[in-house]
Parts: C-alpha cells; sequence; structure tokens
DNA sequence: TTGACGGCTGAATCTCGAG
DNA sequence: TCTCGAGATTCAGCCGTCA
C-alpha cells in the first residue's frame, strides 16, 4: 500500500452521507476489503402478531422501502460499482442479506466481474419463529463474499479459521447468535437503537478470515457500526459511511470506546504460502521441546504440557499449541507459536524462535 | 382438479426431450408443484460451458463471460417461465443450486411474477473438504421454495413439518448427508451414473412438506430420478423430463422399482383446518357444557356465561365464544377453544378438550 | 445467593373457506 | 371476486421479580 494514498483516505472514521456520493471521493483501489449490509427491501405487508396477540416490531424504516425491484436494482448497481471501483486489485467484498435481495444482489455482482468465492449462510441459534405457521422458520441469512476478479490474488487466512473451527476446515454455514442482551445498543428509553444490528461474532469471523492487521475495510452502510468497531479491536482500519445522523453519532462514539486488542494476539496463524509450515510436531519428534516440556504464556498465567504427539495437555483439555491456547484464555483463537513459551535456565524462549531455526534451516537446504 | 385436465397429462412418466419443448406440450395450471435441479456447470474447472454443455471458446474477456451469464439468463428464463404457466395457480416451485447459479435463479424468479417462500440450506454432512485451502469448505447448496403469484394460496403441511422435528418447527436449514453409498445409482463399472444425484432424503422432505397424496409433481430435469421415484413411494402422480437417454432410462427403471408405501402410512399429521368443524353448539345441545355454565380464561381474569343458543353473555355484551374472548381482553381476535376453560370439581376443563372427544367420536364412527 | 417463573423480543415479504 | 367470521399460530435467550 503506498504512503500517498494512505495519506488521503479519510481513515478510522465514519463519514456522514450518502453511500455512492461518499464512495465517489475515495480513490480507486483504495480498500482491502468492503462489509456492506445493505437496506433488505423487506417489503411486508400489513402487521402481524404474535399468538398471544402482542405486535412484532417490524422493520418498516424508510430506508428500506423502494418503489420496485427495478429501482432496487438500480440502487445496488450504483453502490456496488463503487465498491468494486475503490476495491484494491486483490480486495474482496462481503455482502449480507437475506431471501428478499440476496439474489438480486448475487446476481449484480456477477454482473459487475466480480468472483464469487463463497456463499456463506449465518444460521442463527435464535430466529424469530414462523408465527403462522406458514412457511419454514427463517433461521438463516446468506452473505456473499466475492472477488474483485476472477483472477484475484485474494487473502484467506484458512490456518487462522481452520484453527477457530477446533482444526478442521471451516464451513460455509455458521452457527451464530443474534446481537441481543447487553451487546445491542439501546437509546435513553431502553429500545434498539438500530433495528438489524449485526453480531460482534458475525464480525470477528469476516474480519479474520478476509483481512490483515492494517487493511483498510470499508462499511458503506455503516448503521450502528458493529464493522467499524470490530476492525478497530481487531487494529485494521476503518472508513465507514452512514447517512441516518443518530447510526452515525453511535458509530463513531462506538468505535471510540473500543480498545484495540494487543497486536500479538491478532497475527493469525500464517498461511502456508507465505512461509514453509512447520508442524509443532517437528519440534517434538526432534527433541527441540521434549514431550513433558511444560509450556506457558508470557505472563505464566496458563500452563500445558507437551504430549508425544504434539499436542498439549492442561487437566482435561487436549488439542494442538493454538486451539489450547484460545481454550485456556477464552478467546476465539491464538496463534500458538507466538502465545507459548519455556523456561530455558531463567530466560523465556518463545515457540516462534524455535520455528524461526527450523525454517532457516529448511530455505538453506531448498537454495 | 379436473378429470378432462388429468387424462391430457402424462402421469408417472419419465418423458425424454428438452424441458422447455416438452413442457409446451403440457397445458396450463396442471401441475401442483414443480421440482428443478437445473444445470449450473457455469464456470467449472476454468473452462465455460453452455448451458447446452458446449464449451465456450476460451477466450478470456469479460465481454464472453457476460455472454455467457446472458446465455444462462436466457435459458433459465425459457425453463422458468414454461414452469409457470403449467403451475396451478396455488402451485408452488423448488429450485434447488449452488453459488454459481443460485442467484440468477432468484432473481429470475422474481422478475417472472414468482413470490420467494423461504430459501432453504441444504446442509450436507459429508461434504467435499476445499483441497487447496483457499476457501471455506463449500458444504450447502440453496433451495428456493416459492408460489406462484403474492397471493398465492399454496399448500404448506405445517404440521407434519413440525411433527418431523421433534415437535419444533422446521428451520430454514436442514442437515442431511449426500446421496453415497448403495442409494447411488451406479452403471456396469460401479461408476456413478450421475455427477449430482441427490439423495432422497431431500425429495422426501421437499414433497412431505409441500405437497399432498395425488398432488402432480413436475421435474423438468429429473436426471436419475429421485425426484419420481420419491413421488411414487410417497403416492404422489409424476411427471419427468429428462434430455439424456441414459438418465431417462435409469429414471424410469427406478420408478418402476419404487413401490408405493402403503396410503395410511402417507398421510401426515393433518392441519388443524383439514379436521372436521365443530360447532360450539353441538357442545350445548349435547350437554357438554350446559346453558348457563360460567366459563373463564385460564388466569380467571374475564368470564362468561353459555346461551342456550352456543354464544356467550358477559354483562352487555354477547357472542360466539371466538368473539367474547377477543372482546373482553381488548384483543384483535382469539381462539375461543383455547381461550375458555371451565371449572370441574377443582380441575380447569379446556372447550378444547371436549371439541377433541367429539372429533375422535366422529372419526370413530367413519371408519 | 439462587432457582423458578413470567415477560419480552428478534431483518417477517405470516389465514382460509364459506357464501 | 369480495366479505365475513371462524379459528390457527412461537423458539431461544435475556432479564427482572419473587420466593
Amino acid at each position: 500500500m503506498s504512503g500517498a494514498v494512505m495519506m488521503e483516505l479519510p481513515l478510522d472514521q465514519v463519514l456522514r452521507g450518502d453511500c455512492v456520493e461518499m464512495m465517489r471521493t475515495l480513490p480507486d483501489a483504495s480498500i482491502d476489503c468492503v462489509f456492506a449490509d445493505p437496506p433488505y427491501n423487506l417489503q411486508l405487508r400489513g402487521e402481524l402478531r404474535r399468538p398471544d396477540d402482542s405486535i412484532v416490531d417490524g422493520v418498516d424504516d424508510d430506508w428500506d422501502k423502494f418503489a420496485d425491484l427495478k429501482a432496487y436494482d438500480a440502487f445496488t448497481r450504483a453502490w456496488l460499482g463503487e465498491a468494486r471501483r475503490v476495491l484494491r486489485k486483490d480486495g474482496t467484498i462481503w455482502v449480507i442479506g437475506s431471501y428478499h435481495n440476496i439474489f438480486r444482489i448475487g446476481a449484480i455482482l456477477q454482473d459487475l466481474g466480480f468472483w464469487i468465492l463463497n456463499d456463506v449462510i449465518w444460521r442463527k441459534s435464535n430466529p424469530m419463529p414462523n408465527f403462522r405457521g406458514r412457511r419454514f422458520t427463517n433461521a438463516h441469512e446468506t452473505l456473499i463474499w466475492a472477488a474483485r476478479g476472477p483472477d484475484s490474488r485474494y487473502r484467506f487466512n484458512y490456518q487462522a479459521m481452520k484453527a477457530l473451527n477446533d482444526d478442521v476446515q471451516m464451513r460455509s454455514d455458521w452457527y451464530l447468535p443474534l446481537c441481543t442482551g447487553g451487546e445491542r445498543l439501546r437509546n435513553e428509553h431502553g429500545l434498539k437503537l438500530h433495528p438489524t444490528q449485526k453480531p460482534e461474532s458475525l464480525l470477528h469471523r469476516v474480519l479474520v478470515a478476509s483481512t490483515n492487521v492494517d487493511d483498510v475495510v470499508l462499511d458503506p452502510f455503516a448503521g450502528t457500526g458493529t464493522t467499524t468497531a470490530m476492525a478497530r479491536r481487531l487494529r485494521r482500519r476503518f472508513i465507514g459511511i452512514e447517512r441516518h445522523p443518530d447510526y452515525a453519532e453511535a458509530a463513531i462514539g462506538r468505535a471510540r470506546r473500543e480498545k484495540p486488542v494487543p497486536l500479538d494476539s491478532v497475527l493469525t496463524t500464517p498461511a502456508r504460502r507465505e512461509s514453509p509450515r512447520v508442524p509443532f510436531g517437528l519440534l517434538v519428534e526432534r527433541g527441540m521441546v521434549p514431550a513433558g516440556t511444560v509450556l506457558m504464556d508470557r505472563q505464566k498465567r496458563v500452563r500445558a504440557t507437551v504430549s508425544p504427539d504434539g499436542t498439549l495437555v492442561s487437566g482435561r483439555n487436549r488439542g494442538s499449541i493454538h486451539k489450547m491456547g484460545a481454550t485456556l484464555t477464552n478467546a476465539p483463537s491464538c496463534n500458538g507459536w507466538t502465545f507459548w513459551y519455556f523456561e530455558r535456565g531463567d530466560t523465556m524462549v518463545q515457540l516462534d524462535e524455535l520455528r524461526g531455526e527450523i525454517r532457516a534451516e529448511q530455505s538453506a537446504v531448498a537454495s
């Protein structure tokens, strides 16, 4: 990323205004990742009551109303076109929607030249039931993940996703709860500030999967700022755009309150292609970290013992160095190489130092 | 369904030929349910294929890709248009696809006037892993379920779906295995006969959810005949269309080998509306709830007295059990059968229990 | 303190047959 | 085709109250 481009970007801000107009002020190819939660065009007809006769608080806001499908398509083409322009060659875009709008968005994405990488299903653990018994419970939303074009060398943190998923490949269906309880932003009357606030866990997975530290993330429909807050927490740079002044203000305050996590905890497992993968088991086999070695984090708050197969054991827990680091610290993910240390004399040795030695060896042999 | 129309339909057959041409021979509004698994080999293996399976000249410019999407859209509009014509007013359509084609199909469905009821996610219990580690494991396919139009009184066997799912509403995400093992049709060399044979469990759920016994099910891309075989097993009528002679032959033999299950075993949990109607007055006439009985809600917050004509009276208000339940609770509507109770000794008896007794009697007499 | 219980709520295209 | 009225219809999770 060139310094000149970075200087021009309104980084770590939530801009107030129309997303198409505001995107027009951004330079070409300046964004690493777009996350967009556009209006769904729900087209609700009349009120809906629960069996107990209480009224369902549906999304009837003006911003979700469009004259017809043609108008929605035109709107979609406009903002997706700008999003593609500002996206870097190897950047990716995420768009979330429901069956009301996601097919139109997917088709237009393809028409504009985007290359779909996955459709991802957010399976809601606690969806609203179908109160009249006339359809299946609408228990999911769909995210489309797409590269700028078919030849994009896009970022996908495969190992981080695998580590997040108990060391098996992350699937295209994600089971996550709705944004409720303390996470939900509320006004002074205790009412929800925004009708469709997305859960932080969803954005956590999106950003960890497809961006790197210091990448620039753009959210053209920032709303109350889940994307921008999570970007800040995960040490990504962000640009939010939001038209509604109340939402924009909430998003700005929310980002300001967010504390970035320590840098070493967001460095995810490196992708294999960037450097030769070293299995931790190799260090055990070679006696660099013999089975029975007690590992600990730098602050010596948690400990685990090395098994002969390269897994770590602590109490009844067993798993990879990454999984155990995450488990013992209640973190969603962990880079075991940088997390774990052992004592050698009166100094602490990080696992990653040993990995570096092996890589140096291997590259010497290879060259 | 009129007898005349039924006579013209090629029922319980698999027709060999192009699906659009063959559908043109079917009369308007003659089909209760369409299930379609259209081709979606759009851009596999780096080569572009047209819907008719011919390979597109390997030019890699944007214009050619656009032309290919256009061709796929035209093909999709053609067969979906015919499907809509042959569909009865209250019929529904299912289309299954992956991210390669499902967005185009969904958008065209909407453009043609279909009304999407749900998108359903088939979560594969045993998907193929992503070997290159460059994407999420593509672990699902998407089905769109749509009515012919927004005001359709379509069939949805809600109670049957609920019963299938341990008595909680069936969600829009279904976890089912791939078609493997003995279910998979193979040729004389033991190779799979069809690359994308769908599992019987998927069609079982689709047909039980959205069709009734003797309904006519059309599959315009019958392939090796999972839809037609399951329709026969579940005592639905079927029309399959398949262009490839080997597939059509396999589908015909498969349907012939299929044994319809006994009639009483395909009768699923009936919708409550489909049970014989019991007027409340009958309970009064028969002395089960004599005139003068005082009814109350379960919390005993409101009361009303039964009149000899089956109406309830409370102060100056008089009306049906439903209307009075609504009036006395200021609700817009009320199901009087489940709302009202009366005291028998020290227990509370719900009116709906008595209705159940009468229905049990009536069905015993009928059989 | 804790558990039982009731209230509230979430991106929702949410009735149907008789006359 | 329209009107009328019977009557069908909810799951998971959080929070506050009260015993």
